[in-house]
DNA sequence: CCTTATACTTACTTACAGGTAAGTAATTGG
DNA sequence: CCAATTACTTACCTGTAAGTAAGTATAAGG
């Protein structure tokens, strides 16, 4: 039919934001099919099962994730800059109606995935940690941030605080987003 | 049939164990009257609905929060030992196969929940956060913790990276929860 | 022009989901 | 002892889920 078929980012696009705001078991291919005006069979066409979709989507957020982080990765920069982006992607995703990220969306469903998919929900995770580590240890070292204790462990209190600030501002609304993001800058000694 | 019937809690018990395990949408009305022994028709004699059933869930859970912290609430004590006891009981938790706690594991389900549970999920996470606060409040004026800004802040910060560590537990191990605990304890001046 | 591959559709299957109506055994109150 | 209530069961319904097999239109390559 469309020579340059662009349905197969359609049907990525589509999932990707129902995963997010509903989880893997609160959307079926219907709600991915009927916007889009085709059919189930071709969702299954382009992935096979539903496991092989979710697999996809976690691959995109890994995506995603390098392409925003692959300068200061390489090449390292403003650290704090680094962080700020992070909070205003996290403050834009929940205006968005994406209130909670891969790791937050699958979390309970866990135990379901496939191990491929674990896996790559495991390495999209490893990944984050290492960005924000380095992140926390460029910007100690250049004198942005101050901290005590390993920058690791650091980086996960970080990002278990933003990951749960999603949740209680699903609830509790924007402010529990702004309070969290107020005590981390706070606790790297960053003037609020 | 049985004078004292227990159906009624036995059918809560396996589904509050089921929704933290595997969210609203991860478990049916099959995954709790086989283990039981009873037919489905059974939990909807108790339970009309599943909203209903996740909103006597979310009560439950609220019922046994209330239990824990009344003495507290009523009377304060030390401080510490409140923490701690949160901390002690998130880590059972999780070795029990309860990853999540009630927000977290209705938090992607949220929009799905008509206006009664809604209100339960809310009116629970209110008053975690009222006991936080006073546990952070009266622990700064007994000399307990030390820390600066508001102790709903700090409160909400807390709950959010205890949230927030316990998914990135389900993924990547107990360590990510010990890992946050640490952080807490530090950031509040405790020795570790 | 013919073959092959791509990108679907139509039509279907199987399995289960939540939910309901009607019946029944046991207990309780009068 | 009888009536009503409680706590279920049996039998069933409707809707929807994921998934599959076979057919079809288009485009590209040789």
């Amino acid at each position: 039919m469309n020579a340059t078929s662009d349905t197969k980012e359609q049907i990525i696009d589509t999932a990707f934001d129902l995963l997010l705001q509903r989880g893997m078991n609160g959307f079926s291919y219907r709600d991915i099919s009927k916007p889009l005006g085709v059919r189930n069979a071709a969702i299954h066409y382009h992935f096979p099962s539903k496991m092989n979709l979710v697999k996809a989507l976690i691959e995109e957020s890994h995506d995603r994730l390098r392409k925003k982080t692959a300068e200061f990765m390489a090449y390292g920069g403003p650290a704090r800059a680094q962080l700020e982006s992070m909070f205003q992607l996290t403050m834009h995703q929940w205006e968005c109606g994406r209130p909670v990220c891969m790791v937050g969306a699958l979390c309970v469903d866990y135990e379901e995935l496939n191990g491929a998919a674990k896996r790559a929900l495991d390495q999209f995770m490893e990944d984050t940690v290492t960005w924000l580590t380095k992140v926390l240890e460029v910007g100690r070292e250049q004198g942005e941030f101050s901290f005590n204790g390993g920058a690791f462990s650091k980086a996960v209190s970080i990002l278990a605080m933003i990951q749960g600030s999603r949740q209680l501002a699903r609830i509790h609304g924007q402010k529990m987003l702004e309070c969290t993001f107020g005590q981390i800058r706070t606790d790297l000694g960053l003037a609020t």
